[in-house]
DNA sequence: AATTAAACGCAACAAAGTTGCATTTAAGAA
DNA sequence: TTCTTAAATGCAACTTTGTTGCGTTTAATT
């Protein structure tokens, strides 16, 4: 594995996604960090964290990308698979990892799966009262 | 509902992605299409028929977004939730329908689901050989 | 044929992400 | 500690993707 070094943005940035409870976006990001560093800078992060496999993409049926910690015990696997369902609510926006559902499916012989994406969109608890 | 109408534009976008084996974006659309009409026509003509649920977009986990037809019987729902998996291949960058792969999943309790996207990537079968 | 709102083209804009390059800096070696 | 070096950063420029406003065209109904 690559060389990758642990500087003061990346560590904030990390910091920022882990304390979240919910999944936050590059600006969202930028906008917590009180524009500490350059918005290529975060790109160039949540890409090595992204690597290193301590935060994971999620991408929205609308299109959005947010990232979140990931919770899997450190090093339990080389490469985790996140296949719990991200829950993206219409009403407030928020996306949420529900760490406890992971779908189960069968895909037909010969296909090898590397990464899974799985989000639902809707209405979350707190916004159907 | 809200009065459509059948335009050429229309009917053309929808035969190419009808027609096609993989799902398709915006931008192969357009090509294909010749440039026959203006991209934005084409972002319109995308977001009616994914409004009258005759195609169904897909955004995969790299964050490209792309569109297949559906093919579940005219008016057999109001609304059809399409709960299939697509597949990403990471070498060949189709994205296909497996529309008999339906994951099953439990939510905790008060999530209403109004939408799916459940996106695999990995290697596909003819890029496996 | 007349009417009318949907659809279109075009220009301008905005958001999101990428690339190249000179400069800074973390971390291991001397 | 100092030296060394490749990783990381900042900045500017650029690309890609998607949106909005508005005047014009056109499908569909009367
Ligand atoms: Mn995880
Ligand atoms: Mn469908
Ligand atoms: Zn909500
Ligand atoms: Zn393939």
């Amino acid at each position: 594995m690559k060389n990758t070094r642990n500087t003061i943005a990346k560590a904030a940035i990390f910091e920022l996604i882990k304390n979240s409870k919910v999944a936050l976006s590059h600006a969202e990001i930028q906008e917590l960090n009180q524009e500490a560093c350059d918005r290529v800078t975060i790109y160039r992060i949540l890409d090595r964290l992204t690597a290193e496999d301590v935060i994971h993409k999620i991408v929205t049926p609308s299109g959005t990308v947010k990232y979140a910690a990931c919770h899997h015990a450190d090093h339990e696997e080389q490469h985790h698979v996140h296949n719990h369902v991200h829950f993206n609510c219409e009403v407030c926006q928020l996306v949420t990892c529900l760490e406890n559902v992971e779908p189960t499916f069968k895909l037909p012989a010969n296909y090898k799966v590397n990464q899974v994406n799985f989000t639902v969109s809707g209405i979350c608890p707190s916004c159907a009262l």
